[in-house]
DNA sequence: TTATTTAGTTACTTATAGTTATTAAGTTTA
DNA sequence: TAAACTTAATAACTATAAGTAACTAAATAA
């Protein structure tokens, strides 16, 4: 068992965690603030508290804080983090050809108490 | 909320599921049986079996079943799983680049029950 | 001093993953 | 013919992770 390289596996260890792609995706557009990435990601502030503090701790993440009022922190790629680039837009461009539309509407339908 | 690009939350939401990308990093080296896989990856039979189940309903893999004795039954991806062989690889280079051996001990030692 | 704002945390419920034992279909061997 | 073997699962149960809602802390404004 576990003849796997083991960087490949640490890596989709982060990357295959929940929520983790579209927290990446979101900060490749920039440095967002936590209600920012609350407001666009359909995902609970708990879990998002709990990979943002991850991502910093895999240093992929970084942590600024503004002492204005009211306290601003943003959240921004380090280098590790930017180097990601590629993987995300690999996704979306295998997502653009091969998924269709009928297994988005499906997906929509399921959550869409949420939507 | 949700203002993301459905197809790449669909993405995400098959490829960041936990072990569908050590699944995936598997079937890019040939078809392979569900016994080689759950001996290779460290990953229960009952998910294995419900990774692939889903992978074959979302055209990723392909499900073989040959009449031998014992019965056999092969994996492969179809094109559309090996599309994603891309984003197989930037991830290993990711990976390569950017995981440090200290990261990858720190892990062994969590899992070493296993190991 | 009370209210407001952002960025969380805590306690609790629900969903997903992991483990172990069992089943089903087919084949060999006693 | 029936007991045993093999692979590919599945069922029942336990453990871990995610989701929800209410609360807290720090700083300022009214």
């Amino acid at each position: 068992m576990n003849n796997l390289c083991p960087r490949f596996e640490k890596a989709m260890q982060l990357f295959g965690k929940r929520w983790v792609g579209l927290i990446l995706f979101e900060l490749l557009k920039g440095p967002k603030r936590f209600s920012e990435m609350e407001a666009e990601l359909p995902i609970s502030g708990r879990i998002l508290s709990e990979r943002l503090k991850m991502l910093e701790q895999e240093k992929i993440v970084e942590r600024r804080v503004y002492s204005d009022f009211p306290v601003r922190i943003e959240y921004l790629l380090s280098d590790k983090g930017l180097a990601l680039e590629p993987v995300i837009k690999d996704i979306q461009g295998w997502a653009e050809t091969w998924i269709t539309p009928e297994e988005i509407e499906a997906e929509e339908d399921a959550s869409s108490s949420k939507a």
